[in-house]
DNA sequence: CCGCTATGTTAGAGGCTTCTAACAATCGTG
DNA sequence: CACGATTGTTAGAAGCCTCTAACATAGCGG
């Protein structure tokens, strides 16, 4: 059996439920359809077609509740959305509103593999002493064109004193 | 009056005769449908909604052209497309097919603005004497969780040195 | 217990994209 | 010039996703 894969609206649809169980709510067709903004008939069809796929459990009028399966399709575009969040948010300094929604336009377009390197990327620019979320922002007054050695060198300077200071002292 | 978002699907046609039109090739129907790996019926009845929007001049039997408000859009299309290509190739160090075919599916998906950030940050990182391309590389060997104090403040004199010896003498 | 309101579902239609099958035009070659 | 091959178009159907309108169920207050 070939699992084929989701449509970007289905996605949707097991992040929403996932998201509404993640906040401790029973996901109720009313619910899913103001997360998403559709009508709640958009939210019964696509309901009763993730049921066909087995992706979640739906008796009319009740809450409907993720399978293994659909938990697992759901945590997988969730940890997409957060990864590409992420890094609109702290790499290039997007406000969290336009990253989030940019993120749930890319999370079904991103796959795996690229996502994976992103979230290895932004731990890499995390941690690396030449780099960290300071340098980050020197990306903001960055001006294509311009150099400035002298500025640089004591930019370097400052990155290899803290990295000397932090061994030998503070966590 | 309100120009309404294109579809994804109409973007994508915009870029290929765009790119058929940068080759230098007349776009036919046939080499449109053919690089959209669709049949030549789809590729007809989009080319008249597009001419409909007049994004394009179609007359049946003859090689479509873009107009100046198709060409724009295209471009601003392709430049998305190449932006994110660029970023997945050359800091997430993805191999060029994967790269594209990505770009391909995530070029609808990102923003004016994400986009402009991504080519800046891309900018930086190139440009940045605390940056640069090798160091993007060292993303490769990094293992969150692992530290090594040592190794870092010899990577950081390197790049020190790096900067010097560019400042007084070679390009 | 009845009926009202909330919520949920079904039915049916419309937009969009794609497809196959059938038809039409164009072009090059004998 | 004419015929066959190639290219392009039209017609019609199917799959998705969404919507409105109409109907059904559930749950609560009197």
């Amino acid at each position: 059996m070939v699992k084929k894969a989701l449509s970007a609206s289905q996605e949707d649809y097991l992040e929403a439920i996932f998201e509404l169980q993640a906040d401790g709510q029973a996901a109720h067709c009313k619910d899913i359809a103001a997360r998403l903004q559709v009508k709640m008939p958009s939210a019964t069809s696509a309901l009763q077609s993730l049921a066909g796929k087995e992706l979640v459990v739906y008796r009319p009028y009740e809450a409907v509740v993720l399978t293994p399966a659909g938990r697992k399709i759901a945590e997988s575009v969730a940890r997409r959305h957060r990864t590409l969040s992420g890094f609109f948010q702290h790499v290039l300094g997007v406000d969290p509103d336009e990253a989030d929604t940019a993120a749930c336009r890319m999370e079904h377009a991103i796959g795996r593999d690229i996502a994976d390197r992103l979230t290895r990327f932004m731990s890499f620019v995390g941690q690396c002493p030449r780099a960290g979320m300071q340098w980050i922002r020197g990306c903001g007054q960055h001006d294509p064109g311009t150099r400035n050695t002298e500025q640089c060198e004591r930019c370097i300077r400052m990155c290899l004193d803290k990295l000397q200071g932090s061994a030998t002292g503070q966590t």
